[in-house]
This record gives C-alpha cells, sequence and structure tokens, in this order.
DNA sequence: AATTTGGTTCTTTATTTGCAGAACTAAAAA
DNA sequence: TTTTTAGTTCTGCAAATAAAGAACCAAATT
C-alpha cells in the first residue's frame, strides 16, 4: 500500500519539507505535502501517504484537512471507491501570493494609526514611518498588478 | 525610569505587537520593537524597555540582541554615558523585502530538482509545475525591479 | 447481524518555545 | 579596593505544539 520513492525521491522530500517548515508549515503538514508534490503518482490514498511518511492516523488526517482548510490540496473520489485521492494544487500559488500582499492592508493599517498617534515633535522618525507606509502601499499596489499581468499571458 | 504611554499607546503596542508574531517574531521581541515604533522618546534605554514592557532582564536582553541580529533596530551611545540607546531601523524595511524575495530563489531551486526527478507520465502535473517555478522566477525579478524603482524616485 | 474499511476524535506524551529569576561579568565610579 | 551600573548567560519552569496510539464512528461488505 506504501509508494516506492527513490532516494532522491526521499531526499527531496525532506529539503522539500524543511524548506515549507520556514515557511511556517508544522513538520508532517510540510512532508504530507511535499510527498504530494513529489510522488510518480499524483493522487494517493490517506493510507498511501500515512505508510510511506511512517505517519499515525491522526497526524495523516490532520495534515491532510489542514492542507485541505489551506487550499493547497484537494481530493477527489473514484466510482465505487470509498476511498479519497489526495492531489496537490499548484494553481493556488499565485492565489498565495496575492493574499499575503493584500495581509500587508492590515500591517499598514496600524502603521498608519501608528503614526497618527505620534507626537509631532520626532519630524524625522515620523517622516520615516510616513515613508514606509506609501512603500507598503505602493508595493502592494505594484506586486498585485504584476500577478495579474502574468496571468493575462 | 519607565516610559509613560497613553492608553493608545498600549493599546498600539499591544496590537502592532500581535501583528508582528503573525510574521513570525516572538511575543516579547514584537513588543519591543512596537514599544520603539510607537514610544514618543525614539531612543529608549535597556531599563526602559524593560519596565515599560514589564519584561525580565533575560527577556529585554534577548529581544533587543534579536532585533539588532536582525537589523530591525541599532542603538547609539552617548559620550559620558554607558548606557546605549535603541531606536527603531524603517529603513530596513525595503532590505526586508528584497530579502524575502530573494529567499525564493532557494525555495525555487528545490522546485526545479522536484521537476527535474519526476517521472515525465504526469504531464499535466509537471507543466502545472514547470509554470510555478516560472512564475516565481518572474514574481521575484519584477518585485525586485520595483523596489529598486522606489528608491530612485 | 457481524466485520471491515476509511477515516475522525480524544487522550497522553515528548519536544520545543518563551520567559522569569538568579548568578555572573566587565567596565566605571566611589 | 569595594560597589554600582549595564547588561549577559545559565537554570529552571510553564505553556504551547506536534504527533502517537487508542477509542470511536458511519457506511459498506460479508
Amino acid at each position: 500500500m506504501s509508494v516506492k520513492l527513490t532516494d532522491k525521491q526521499k531526499e527531496l522530500v525532506e529539503s522539500f519539507g524543511v524548506v515549507q517548515e520556514q515557511m511556517g508549515l508544522s513538520p508532517a503538514v510540510s512532508r504530507v505535502n511535499a510527498l504530494l508534490t513529489i510522488s510518480d503518482t499524483v493522487e494517493l490514498t490517506f493510507d498511501e501517504v500515512r505508510e510511506t511518511l511512517g505517519l499515525s492516523k491522526s497526524a495523516t488526517s490532520n495534515a491532510l484537512n489542514g492542507l485541505l482548510t489551506m487550499d493547497r490540496i484537494g481530493y477527489k473520489t473514484k466510482p465505487g471507491d470509498r476511498k479519497r485521492y489526495f492531489y496537490s494544487k499548484m494553481g493556488q500559488w499565485k492565489n498565495a501570493f496575492r493574499k499575503d500582499m493584500q495581509g500587508l492592508d492590515h500591517y499598514n493599517a496600524i502603521v498608519k494609526e501608528i503614526l497618527n498617534s505620534r507626537t509631532p515633535e520626532t519630524k524625522e522618525f515620523n517622516n520615516q514611518l510616513k515613508e514606509l507606509t506609501k512603500f507598503i502601499e505602493y508595493f502592494q499596489k505594484e506586486s498585485i498588478k504584476i500577478i495579474d499581468n502574468w496571468n493575462k499571458k
């Protein structure tokens, strides 16, 4: 039931796992997502994931459901087969980038609030803060533009 | 020795602290950085930070040193005064963005390695992966461009 | 009706993180 | 030379995270 991986593939599951951990995902989630990116079979069942990575059922269940709610994976079913077949959803990357950029909105809103509540005495400092909010706005706008640009070419 | 903050400022230290926690900083580090952004006095001593935030010496020391190595704050000294005066370094934002973007290099390198090691069978999947690496490269290049563009205007 | 399948949820445990408090240190002051 | 200042480093400890394992459950199979 377990997926056979070459040594190279095992190594890639680990290194891709690590970079995803650094991006804030938990070890198990990172490895599950890595496996679904690396395995030659692009659709894997719960048990294939579990056995291949040597995870417990609960860890597997939680990892898969986490990735599903993050919309980083999806699943399909096959007629007359109760199992679910999970696959990596790479198309979501652009959306993720977009959301990251829009997430700066909140950050910037607070910086602006800080700026408003600051004493006018510290001119230099306030100017730097002001420039920061302008830069964030600029960066946000431009990067969303370049993402959209990619979509229509 | 402790800095007086209005209720509004206290509230801002918390909310700005929280957004920074969500960006991966620890609670103490987040609040120290927030304080240095919000306080009317832009240069604070070790003890002012410690007392204002109610932190222990070790937490204060570690937070300040962490922020120093991240280059998010700096400090200056005054003649005939052994204390260090810490301040927020907002100019580093653009550099931080840049580094984030360059950090995608590593991610992309691994994705490319995955692509190389994949079976050619799964055409559709491989194409999506390929598009992903191209998108990352494009986004990286363009966003670095827009950052540089900001600098010279 | 009993068992198997494909999971989910609950409980326990190991590890890591974040911080307090105390002990420590090097330079300056008394 | 002792004491104070301005921190740093070490030693825990409490809370949060991550995952194992067992109990559980609903639908399908026997």
